[in-house]
DNA sequence: CTTTAGCACTCTCCCCCTTCAAGTGCTATC
DNA sequence: GATAGCACTTGAAGGGGGAGAGTGCTAAAG
C-alpha cells in the first residue's frame, strides 16, 4: 500500500486520467471507460486494483458501491501540484487579454479590467483587489466646504490613487481656513507617508498651544473628523463574471452562499489577503477552502499577487468550481500577473 | 364579454386574488382553491366562468388544459396599477433602512448603500446609479505628474463629486507647469460648469497665439488628453443582491443572461435612464420589459428617480422576478427615494 | 339572466415495478 | 503482477396505474 505522500508511476497516470475525465464529464469515472481511453492498454481489472489503492490513500471516493470514482480535494491538490509544467498561454487568450488591458493607465482601471478579463477567460468569477498600503506618500491635499459643517477631503498620493471623503465637522470652518490648512499640509508634508503626516500633525497640534492657534484648530478639527483616514476598501474590490457560475450545475444553495460572500467586498479582500502575499512568487491554487470559508466548499481559488517591482499593489484571482480547466486558468492568472508588473512598471 | 381595458368589479376581485395567490404559491391557481379562500363564497363554477372571460381578455393563461390559471404580464400590469393605495412602510423595513443609511454624507455612498438596502428589503437585486450631469460646477482642479508623460487629473465639483483620471500626454510637462495650469483654471473658472470651462478654455487657447505661450500650451496639452472629460459612468453604478435571484426557482438560462447584463454597468445605466426621469413623480413599475431587453423576460423593474429638490441626481430600482411582493417593494423604493431628497437636502 | 350543482373528461404527478447498463469485488488463471 | 471471468450491487430509465386537481358543458335553481 503506497503512502499518501508518494505514489507510483502507474498510480499517478491513472489518477491524472481520472481527474481529467471527471473534470470534463462531471460524472463518476469507471474502470472500463478509463481502460478504453488509456493509451497503455491496461485492462479494467488492473485499473480497478489501482483505483482501490487510491481510495485507500484518500485520493478517490465512491458516491456509492458500484458507481465510478470521484476525485477528492486531495486528488485535485495532487493533480495541480504535478501540473507545474509551464505551458505557454494560448494565442486566443493572449489576444483577449491584451485587447482588454490595452491602454490601461492606472492601477484601479487595470484591476477592474483584470477582473473582467479573468471572468472571460476562465469558467469562474474574476476577482481583483488593490491593497491600499498606508505607506503611500502624500502628494496633494484639498479641502472643499460643501455646506455648513460639511467638508470634502481629497487626498492624492504618489502612486496616483485619489481618495475622497465627505466629513461632518463639529464646528463650521470657512473655505479660507480650509485652504490655509490644505496649503500647510501640502507645503510641509509632500512626499511623507500618510501615516507619518498624521502622527506629525498630531504632535504639532498638541505642542503648539497658542501661537498658530487658528490654523492648528482647523487642522485639529479636520484630522479629528478623519480627513486622512484610509478609505473603506470596498471601492477597490472588483468582482466580475458571476454569471459564469450560474451556468454550471452547482448546487443552488452553495451558489447562493458564495454569491452572498462575494458581495461583501471586505470579506473578499480579507480572503485574498489571507492566501496571497508578496513572498510567494507565482500563482497559488487553494483547494481545501472550506475549512477557512465554509461557503466556499466546492470552489477553488487560483490567485497571484499583483506586484510592481518588489512592491505588492494588489491581488488577482479566479474563484471557480473544482471542476475547471486548471492548466488554462493557472496560465492565464500567471500571465496577467506578469503583465501587471510589466505594464505598470514601464509606465510609472 | 368585457373589453380588455375595463373590467367589472367581480372580475377585478378574482383577478387580484389569482395574482396574489400565484405570487405566494408559484403554482397555477384553480377555481376551487380560489372559491375556498374567497370571502364572498362564490362557487367554483362561477369563478370558472369569470376565469374563462379573463383568459379571453388576455389576463390569464393556462399551462395546459385542466391546469389552473397563471397571470399574464397584462394581469400583473393591471394588478400593480390597481394597487395604488399608498401603504405605510413597515416599522421593520423602516428600521432596516435607516440603520443602513444613517450617517451617509455623499451621494455616492448613499447610492451604494441604497442598492444594498434594496436588495435586503426586496427579493430582487438592488440597483442605484448616479447621473453625472455636466451641469456640475467646478470647484477645484489639481494635476499631478505621475511619471514621464503621465498626469493624474483630479476634478472636484460643487456637488462634492470627485473625479480622477490618469492621462497620457503627448509630451512631458514638469510639475511646475501643471501647477500653473491648475492655478489658472482654479482662479479663473471656479463656479463655472465643467462644460463652459472646456469651451472657454478652447476659445482662449485658440485666441492667444504667442503671449501666454507656455501656459496655453500646457492647457492645450491637458485638455486634449481629456483632463476635464466625463468619467466613465461605470463607477457610479451599484448593483447588489444578486444572490437573491439564485434562491428563486428561475430558469437557469434566463438567470444567467440577466446576471450578465447586470454586470455591464453601462447597460444598467442605460436601462434605468430609459425608464426613469424627473418629470415623473413617484415609483414606476415596468413589467413588459422583454420587448426592450429580451434577457429581462420574467423580470420586473421597480424604480424611482433620486432627486435633491427638483434636480435629478440618480436613479434607484429593484429588479426582481415577476412573482414578487409588489406592494412591499414599491413602498420601500418610494420611501428611500423620499429619504434621498430629505437627507441630502438638509445636509447640503 | 345569473348562479350553481353535477358530471364526464383530461391532464399531470407520483408511486411502484421492471429492466438495463455500468461498475464493482473476488477468485482463478496466465 | 496482470488479466479474464463471474456474480453481485445500484442508480437511472421506462412503463403502467391510480389519485388528485382542474376543466368545460349542461341542466336546473334562484
Amino acid at each position: 500500500m503506497p503512502n499518501p505522500g508518494q505514489i507510483g508511476h502507474r498510480e499517478r497516470e491513472i489518477l491524472t486520467a481520472i481527474v481529467e475525465t471527471y473534470i470534463s464529464t462531471g460524472e463518476p469515472v469507471g474502470s472500463r471507460t478509463l481502460s478504453r481511453q488509456n493509451r497503455d492498454g491496461l485492462s479494467p481489472a488492473t485499473i480497478r486494483n489501482v483505483m482501490a489503492d487510491l481510495v485507500d490513500s484518500g485520493f478517490l471516493e465512491q458516491p456509492h458501491t458500484s458507481a465510478g470514482r470521484v476525485p477528492t480535494a486531495q486528488a485535485y491538490r495532487y493533480y495541480v501540484d504535478q501540473l507545474s509544467g509551464q505551458t505557454l498561454i494560448s494565442p486566443a487568450d493572449q489576444n483577449l487579454i491584451s485587447e482588454n488591458l490595452q491602454g490601461t493607465v492606472d492601477i484601479q482601471q487595470f484591476l477592474e479590467r483584470t477582473s473582467h478579463v479573468l471572468s472571460l477567460v476562465s469558467s469562474g468569477v474574476g476577482v481583483a483587489i488593490a491593497t491600499t498600503g498606508p505607506r503611500n506618500a502624500l502628494d496633494h491635499v484639498y479641502f472643499s466646504r460643501q455646506g455648513t459643517q460639511k467638508v470634502l477631503a481629497v487626498v492624492v498620493t504618489n502612486s496616483g490613487v485619489v481618495r475622497d471623503r465627505m466629513m461632518r465637522l463639529d464646528r463650521d470652518l470657512p473655505q479660507t481656513d480650509l485652504d490655509t490648512a490644505a496649503n500647510y499640509i501640502n507645503e510641509n508634508f509632500r512626499g511623507w507617508t500618510v501615516d507619518k503626516v498624521k502622527a506629525e500633525l498630531a504632535r504639532r497640534i498638541a505642542q503648539e498651544r497658542s501661537e498658530y492657534d487658528r490654523l492648528m484648530q482647523s487642522l485639529k478639527e479636520l484630522t479629528k473628523s478623519g480627513a486622512l483616514t484610509e478609505e473603506e476598501p470596498s471601492r477597490n474590490v472588483f468582482v466580475e463574471g458571476v454569471a459564469n457560475l450560474v451556468a454550471k450545475d452547482e448546487d443552488r444553495e452553495h451558489l447562493r452562499e458564495l454569491l452572498k460572500t462575494l458581495e461583501e467586498k471586505e470579506r473578499v479582500a480579507e480572503l485574498l489577503g489571507a492566501y496571497l502575499d508578496t513572498r510567494q512568487e507565482a500563482v497559488r491554487v487553494v483547494i481545501g477552502l472550506e475549512e477557512a470559508v465554509p461557503e466556499m466548499r466546492n470552489f477553488v481559488l487560483i490567485g497571484a499577487p499583483a506586484r510592481v517591482g518588489e512592491e505588492m499593489r494588489g491581488s488577482l484571482a479566479v474563484i471557480g468550481p473544482t471542476r475547471m480547466d486548471y492548466q488554462h486558468t493557472i496560465t492565464a492568472v500567471s500571465y496577467i500577473a506578469q503583465l501587471f508588473d510589466k505594464l505598470l512598471n514601464e509606465n510609472v
